[in-house]
DNA sequence: TGGAAAATATGACCGCCGTTCATGTTTTGT
DNA sequence: ACAAAACATGAACGGCGGTCATATTTTCCA
């Protein structure tokens, strides 16, 4: 009895922090996070200003939950990557295309997961938010290195000392060519060339990593 | 006379500016963007808040001027790489220790460089200061392809369809491990491990560039 | 050289926005 | 049915980027 109320209220609790959210997100993704308020959020979300600070810490945490639900998403689409029956170097590309699409996907998604990358200490979060940001982040980019064991382990991959390095380099050229075509290129060309680079430099980086 | 009279004023403006510029950076560069306030800055360079105004838009634009004075430095220092006698494969990895090298002297510098050039659009910066810092971007990006147009001169490189790609891809990859470890990495042992990932990826990437 | 007019410097003030908190409302437990 | 606890609300606060009326300096001509 006294159980079931708690359930129902922690239940309530949690549905009112997923209208905020899905009000957020919205708000976001179209204006960006520097131009929507928490006046605009409690607005659009039908609830008062003081309400979202009862569910979250600051306007940067509700970003941050965001971010982690979009990285959990993504990880639900590449956790099995590492076992499905195609080669590395096919793999890898997979991964790059789903990658690039998934944070591509809404104008100001990788725009503000990048910025909150750079900016962890300068965003009022707390030690535990950053933790399970990064932590999030991880599980994602692990999937390469499972991919790249894969490829040594069946022989088309030479023997490498440090598989870290290689998930890193290949982790970080995605996110730096997405970066760089955010902050030089076209936006009408955008996505076509952003895949093509990332195809064909993969293929080059996939060339080095072979016997 | 007249003339004269008016080289001076130019003279004294520019001077004030790059007070507040040499005021702004030490302070950014200790505790970030965010972190400093205009009024700060006006305390440290000694001039009020008012003439900060009169010398530069935005509190943006002062730390654009800065990036872009920054941009240019590393430019002077890499511009006559492509004519340096050595292999391209040694141009690429000296280029790389220097980049990192440049972009981590201070503590923010790179983190800011990123954050603005993911978010010039929301940046109170004009079409042209935009433009100015791409141009200076690009100018260091470009000594890339120079170095890859040499190593297929030389043979030592096979020849590539798209130049453009591999320099992009290049820069991507530097710039991208940078950010993965300044977000997950131990500060301790950053800058060891952001050099020897840097070193081992491009040897990776420039062994998938050879014939 | 004096003194008006133009140019420049100043910091009090404005408006915006993230955050808080006194007050009102609902739920809980008896 | 009612007190107490839990929760919701939006007015008010404080910090900061940016502005503008005022003060100060420079210019320039009589």
């Amino acid at each position: 009895m006294e159980e079931k109320r708690k359930k129902k209220k922690e239940q309530e609790k949690e549905n009112r922090k997923n209208t905020i959210l899905k009000a957020a997100r919205r708000l976001f993704f179209d204006r960006g996070f520097k131009s929507v308020t928490v006046d605009n959020i409690a607005e659009k979300a039908e609830v008062s200003k003081g309400s979202i600070y009862l569910c979250f810490e600051s306007k940067e945490e509700i970003y941050v939950q965001i971010l982690i639900a979009d990285n959990i998403a993504l990880y639900e689409r590449v956790k099995n990557f590492a076992n499905i029956e195609a080669s590395a170097s096919q793999l890898l590309q997979e991964f790059a295309r789903i990658y690039v699409n998934f944070f591509m996907s809404d104008k100001e998604l990788f725009r503000i997961l990048m910025t909150f990358m750079m900016q962890t200490t300068q965003m009022n979060l707390t030690e535990k938010q950053t933790i399970e940001l990064i932590k999030s982040t991880n599980e994602n980019i692990k999937i390469i290195s499972q991919i790249i064991q894969k490829g040594i382990d069946s022989g088309e991959f030479r023997p490498i000392d440090n598989i870290y390095q290689m998930q890193n380099a290949i982790w970080g050229m995605l996110n730096g060519i997405i970066s760089l075509f955010l902050f030089t290129g076209n936006p009408i060309k955008r996505m076509e060339r952003i895949h093509s680079t990332v195809q064909d430099s993969l293929n080059v980086f996939i060339k080095g990593l072979k016997v």
